[in-house]
DNA sequence: ATTTCAATGTCGCCT
DNA sequence: AGGCGACGTTGAAAT
């Protein structure tokens, strides 16, 4: 069980040897407060003062958010060093970064709750399902969903200096490129594939090498450059093929991560 | 002043009003206790019990966070529609978001505190510095930072299906392509540059372009491929052009966003 | 609404 | 530690 320490509307230098401490001993330190914010490392930010929610986690990342939105308006990773200190402007929490050297401040004028928390156990292992990986290791056993006749050589081949995610033979003994995507596919990936089919003509002199591009779709000017590069596009269906992952796995019991037990519709 | 209503070691059933109270009117609400997740849309993940900070939004973005790590094991973006209730399992916080489909649920089991905040003020704005369009405009204007006797035609030109950065015709009056980057720049950075090179080369056969890649950096392999391709990298120093930058602003006095300020020594 | 590109992207994997 | 590509990328600008 967590074991909290809790401030209601401290003033800050009541609420400072908490905050210091916290931050000193590696507890979750959550601040609800108004403060101005500050940062320069890779870019630069200042935030003027307002009520925000600010979150100091036990590894060192900082976290600073405003009333909106999805994203912290500032922020700094874990492994950063941090410390506490009163000013005579307010409470200022320093947040320092290596490598690269980042600098994050954030000045507290008004604190109106200080959170610091111990004990918390954590250890459950994240499952994440529906990746690329899956789509390319299930196309890669069943290369017939793309094309018939097709025959895979290799997997995530390096080629010249990034990795083309399938190679395989057409039944007439040509090369085929295989480039997937699970989301909608864009210039970068029709590129990405050229690159890997002109290095593989390059290895491969006389050699004919087709490039198919397999995604969900495609950009409307993405399908435009990968016609004009002589290159072709085969569209899947996400869902249906997870369906059909799903039975695969169902048939391989030893499977750790049981995609079909994720689909079950049991009530969590 | 905002208005907190806070309850420690609540049970499920005292705080399911609080919650379902508080992501109904809007409130940001600030919840530590063990749960687990549950996330399907675009993709999906499971997470079993653990000790966590989830946090909803008045906006209903929605924030899981573990003890560790800068990123949310789980989230929503702003505008998801948030209910709560109890059950048979525990205190079950949903989040659907309509387009793409996706939904989070958070089932708590224990809750160590919950917190509903009211009447929060934040309309400072938020001002970011050191873009790249900012060093892509101040090169525009003073190309001898990359190559004395050039002269630019334009910046942002269309080209092929993508956008150089800037444009511009050498002392020898030859054409110049500048890609402007600044982070270490890697091989799509090259490739990107050499397509607008060869576009400009078939818009104006027989003149001879050249291509610049400008950045603080670039990776090794990226290197070689940018030689291999009769390219050129020019080195800069992205501080220092700040510097520069921060000083050309002072002189525009109607500057709004006065970089030089930030600059400045100022304890906050 | 779609497409494109930058981001303090972050994260994980591999050399 | 550097390079590379995926990400439930997110976010903004332009079309």
């Amino acid at each position: 069980m967590p074991q909290l320490s809790l401030m209601l509307n401290p003033s800050l230098r009541e609420a400072a040897g908490l905050i210091a401490d916290a931050v000193a001993k590696h507890r979750l330190l959550i601040v609800l407060g108004r403060c101005s914010v500050r940062y320069t490392g890779r870019g630069a930010s200042r935030l003027g003062p307002g009520d925000r929610l600010v979150i100091v986690k036990p590894d060192g990342a900082v976290l600073v958010h405003r009333p909106r939105g999805y994203s912290p308006v500032n922020w700094q990773p874990e492994s950063s060093s941090i410390t506490a200190e009163e000013t005579g402007e307010g409470l200022l929490l320093r947040s320092v970064r290596g490598r690269p050297r980042e600098i994050l401040e954030v000045l507290f004028t008004r604190l109106d709750l200080v959170l610091a928390v111990d004990g918390l156990e954590d250890t459950a292992e994240f499952i994440e399902y529906l990746d690329e990986s899956e789509i390319r290791d299930y196309l890669a056993e069943h290369p017939e969903e793309i094309e018939e006749g097709l025959h895979v050589i290799r997997k995530e081949r390096p080629i010249g200096d990034g990795y083309a995610d399938i190679v395989a033979r057409d039944k007439e003994g040509n090369y085929v490129v295989i480039e997937v995507k699970r989301v909608t596919a864009g210039k970068d990936a029709v590129l990405q594939l050229h690159r890997y089919v002109e290095t593989l003509r390059r290895e491969n002199p006389g050699a004919r090498v087709r490039g198919i591009l397999v995604a969900p779709a495609i950009a409307k000017d993405a399908r435009s450059l990968l016609n004009s590069l002589g290159l072709e596009y085969r569209q899947i269906d996400i869902q249906r093929l997870y369906r059909k992952i799903a039975a695969a796995q169902a048939r391989t019991v030893t499977q750790t991560r049981s995609i079909l037990d994720f689909f079950k519709k049991t009530k969590h």
